[in-house]
DNA sequence: CTTAATGATGAATTATATTCATATATGATA
DNA sequence: TATCATATATGAATATAATTCATCATTAAG
């Protein structure tokens, strides 16, 4: 009764809003799908658009429909480019998502190593959610989440790949290049520069400056690790970058790093996976991998660091 | 590429083994399966199946197809359902599925009340799950659970419909029968009557037996609450049943209620649904009145009893 | 070795989806 | 309000896909 197709025309219908536009994305005809939609709803005994005009507007059954669709098809098109994947001999494709911009750094590193050693799986990252990353992770976007946000929902398994510590970056003239640690009230004249997350996710404000009830002078957003550290030595911002990264970067530009608080401000990072995929082979390899690869990674120039500093 | 009609039948073929069966189960001739499946693994370059004689063995792929199949197609189902349900000028369906047998008792009535109010929503009740009923909720094969039981997995929402005491039941001229509160080296030689689930999920030993490190004499599984009572006015056993709904059977049968331990052996029920269900219309209202009709189940005997006791 | 039953296959048929050509409707603009 | 560009609707023709029919091949059981 009802198809794939027809969950795909709604799909299409609902993200390109008119017919021909749909028509063009799916390579068919705007009559063909007239003639289906048409069907469609003969068929069902009901409307699933109202028609005001030239806009189509789904009716409450159209949303259903629509949802049923977007629950249904990226569980479709996981399967499908698995199966392609096991003709063409692979084992399966691992399907990483990121929230969390600094893990690049070593994530790269991490895949890399992983694909050497599992050359039968594909890999493919993604950065970009419709909603946010357990979203994806449940409606099979993705196979597997690196972030350092849990929540708690049925079904899915986490595993805590590392814990470091935040810390503050300046430039080496900055006024405040001269403290071993800062408190709240040093950031208050600041301006911050954050990765593109939600205010809600930034540890430093919800950890450390909200419960001194401290804003920072500005909150300025930068998609690019490299243009916020430039930024930095141009004081033009301070930041917040967990230790081993900022341990990295104080070697090659003219910042420094200042401890947050006296105990420090810990952060968590996890890789979140579905319950039923917990046995996959390559999913436990890969995290058995992120976990080697960003110990040393954190550790590693830590090491060094601390030697060079002595 | 793949299409519903392909997941259905490897859905079949897997129920009813032969090509010969599924076809006149999905009422098509064994031709067209055969020519379906053929076209399906050619298109997908890869064998789903491994034909030994005139067996066939899903492979790795083969299973990953019908795990698909099986997580898509039930979705579906209730989606059509819906849809038919709209069409008709009803509002939805509701799937209720149930994990507790005292608890037909006061369902009935729920329902009975919920379809005059919502004469628009069609109901279905389950009993039988695949899995647990938990499954069948995430499954879409339900849209609410009543069970005592509550696994805390993510996207469900829970709701106590009531908490009551569990009592036990013996026949008049048990030898029991003149205790007012029961201790488990009580129950030693006694069979135990209980109904068919999993004796994990059995309060009575989980909570009251185990810890003490004593086991019935024997533990007799029947499906019938009414056959359960005459049994135990037989004297061929005793069981233990929800208070309220003891109350309901001494009146009537040649049995007697004591108390288990000194605090009491209390179950509590919930009414489990999907979160994203939760702000449903119909299912809200269901959830209400499931709440007052068990509130009125168990208090309005109660107080008859004691009444007539005094 | 037979036999009854199942699965496979090519050709024919039927059902379904798509396009083409065209008509109708809509919203913007003069 | 007349015009125009653009969008949707529709019937008939066509192309594609699914199903059946008739038949053969294979298999497990007696």
């Amino acid at each position: 009764m009802i198809t794939l197709k027809h969950l795909k025309i709604i799909q299409a219908l609902h993200e390109n809003s008119t017919l021909t536009r749909s028509a063009s994305v799916l390579y068919l005809s705007q009559s063909a799908l007239s003639h289906q939609i048409r069907y469609l709803e003969e068929k069902l005994g009901i409307a699933l658009w109202e028609r005001e005009g030239r806009n189509l507007r789904l009716t409450k059954a159209g949303e259903l429909l629509l949802q049923t669709a977007q629950q249904l098809l990226p569980i479709l098109e996981q399967t499908e480019k698995t199966l392609k994947a096991y003709a063409q001999g692979c084992q399966g494709i691992l399907r990483i998502g990121v929230e969390c911009y600094p893990c690049y750094e070593w994530l790269t590193k991490a895949i890399g190593v992983f694909l050497k050693k599992m050359p039968n799986v594909e890999v493919e990252i993604i950065n970009k959610f419709q909603f946010s990353g357990h979203e994806g992770l449940l409606n099979y976007h993705i196979d597997i989440l690196i972030t350092p946000d849990i929540e708690k929902t049925a079904g899915i398994h986490i595993e805590t790949l590392a814990q470091y510590n935040l810390v503050l970056l300046v430039a080496n003239k900055h006024s405040l290049v001269h403290k071993t640690i800062i408190t709240p009230k040093d950031l208050t004249h600041e301006t911050l520069l954050t990765f593109p997350v939600p205010l809600e996710r930034l540890d430093i404000l919800t950890q450390f400056l909200n419960p001194a009830h401290i804003k920072p002078k500005y909150i300025k957003k930068i998609e690019s690790i490299e243009l916020m550290l430039q930024m930095t030595a141009l004081r033009r911002g301070v930041c917040i970058l967990p230790e081993w990264l900022a341990n990295e970067f104080i070697k090659k530009m003219p910042v420094k790093k200042i401890h947050i608080s006296t105990n420090g401000l810990s952060q968590k990072l996890f890789a979140i996976l579905r319950k039923q995929d917990k046995e996959i082979n390559y999913i436990q390899r890969f995290v058995k991998i992120s976990k080697e690869i960003v110990n040393i990674t954190q550790k590693s120039p830590c090491l060094k660091t601390s030697v060079f500093k002595q």
